[in-house]
DNA sequence: CGTGTCCTATGACGCGCGTCATGCTTCCGG
DNA sequence: CCGGAAGCATGACGCGCGTCATAGGACACG
């Protein structure tokens, strides 16, 4: 379970618009990300000038799928979900937190975002050309094994999901809220509790199936009392019952 | 479409034994592996003692999924299918050629293998242990670049891939013999040919199905004369008609 | 208050595809 | 020459789930 840190964006920022037109722009969190963080005070102040902060209310697209890659991007604060448009449908391929890197890999390989990202909440972000970025990882190898570590671990979890992509939607489903529990949940005495207003539309675009399906399930669990949805997130009541819920179909 | 290194296995070689123990034991042939390839002469003459040549026959497995990550591998010559088992299912999620790490990303998050990986033909490959491994990467930022880079690929591979997943299985198909024709595909008058032998059984766990229903969409795509099935591999005769045959279901 | 839109919810229907079963070929060892 | 194994192929059947249609509740608007 990762700490979550303080998402607080003023209310004046939340407009897509950049801050860094601001005379007395807030200084760059480099502390609330971790890649970055290793950055000495030299360093940090010759990069600040570079980079732009950035507020997304939700629902604000951050980049669009197809967009050159100009910019990387670094979230620390609100959650950012990456989509993929296939056919008619589209689908969620991740959903990133404080401290992440959002499109690190497009600018790496200088090529277009091959995915959009949309803020799931008011979301507050670094951003930083890419010139200054190859700048950055050229003189600073840490920063580079950083990147490589998370890489590592976001393919890990995506060959996980494409394994489990095989199985039936409820089976999808319960490994959706199986796998957030653990990034992000929050224990109560009734259960686990995921801060994370998903609707069902976006259920079913993390599950890959339709908004009917992903209400049925939805509505099952709740009727079997394993699962409650709240007003600003997700009540786990019967993890294990999950599983086998998921097991049985 | 990649280049293609003669892939050259001694028989002898084939059978899953260490060649290291040969004393007259072939050079690792560095050039092969571009990863590797910036390293100086002396470097590689460090190396090379503590690496292993290994040999595998087709069908053989390197490593298992959940086996403890000690060693990291190159190939040098042959192809190999990374599969993970999904409930009762398997799915192949890579197909990896010459040149490209094997078991990387584990090595590097110093956990089991998530994965199984599988010859699926003889192959040739350098295995590194482990703290070799990190000792490199720790001297050399250069490889840490590289690994950097391909891993970006194979992030954005499996983006695509796990998007498509939505789609039907014949589009699922159709999308595998298209990327497969990109990466190995052979220019020929009647078509494009794909150097690949693989069973109908390994379709289907490329693109997540059944056999018998991965055997039906080849047996339509072959009656409609839109691909052949070869000894050797396949032969795509109406790339076009593929894409919209599959659009079409 | 009525009238929009958005989200959630539920039923009916049909098709894709997974499952089971059967039979064909090719290749191998005895 | 025969028997067994492995791969390819095809038909029958049923269920999951995608599609379409309908409806109720929440909230903003004039």
């Amino acid at each position: 379970m990762n700490e979550v840190p303080p998402a607080v964006v003023p209310a004046a920022w939340v407009a897509g618009e950049i801050i860094a037109s601001v005379p007395e722009r807030p200084p760059i969190p480099f502390e609330a990300i971790p890649i970055l963080a290793s950055l000495s005070g030299d360093q940090r102040a010759a990069l600040s000038p570079l980079c732009e902060l950035i507020a997304f209310e939700k629902g604000a697209t951050i980049f669009g799928e197809g967009d050159p890659a100009e910019k990387i991007y670094f979230l620390f604060a609100g959650r950012v979900k990456i989509v993929k448009a296939s056919r008619d449908r589209e689908l969620i391929l991740e959903i990133l937190g404080p401290g992440e890197p959002v499109g690190a890999v497009a600018v790496f390989e200088r090529r277009p975002f091959p995915a959009a990202a949309v803020a799931l909440e008011p979301c507050g972000l670094v951003s930083i050309p890419e010139r200054s970025f190859f700048a950055l990882i050229e003189k600073n190898p840490e920063i580079t094994r950083r990147l490589l570590a998370g890489l590592t671990l976001r393919l890990i979890t995506l060959n996980r999901r494409l394994a489990d992509m095989t199985g039936s939607v409820a089976y999808r489903c319960a490994r959706l809220f199986e796998t957030l529990a653990a990034r992000i949940g929050q224990k109560r005495e009734r259960g686990v509790f995921l801060p994370l207003p998903l609707s069902r539309q976006e259920i079913a675009d993390l599950a890959g199936t339709t908004i009917e399906t992903a209400i049925r399930v939805m509505s099952r669990w709740q009727k079997a009392g394993l699962i409650e949805t709240e007003k600003d997130g997700f009540l786990i009541l019967d993890a294990s019952g999950l599983r086998s819920a998921a097991d049985a179909e």
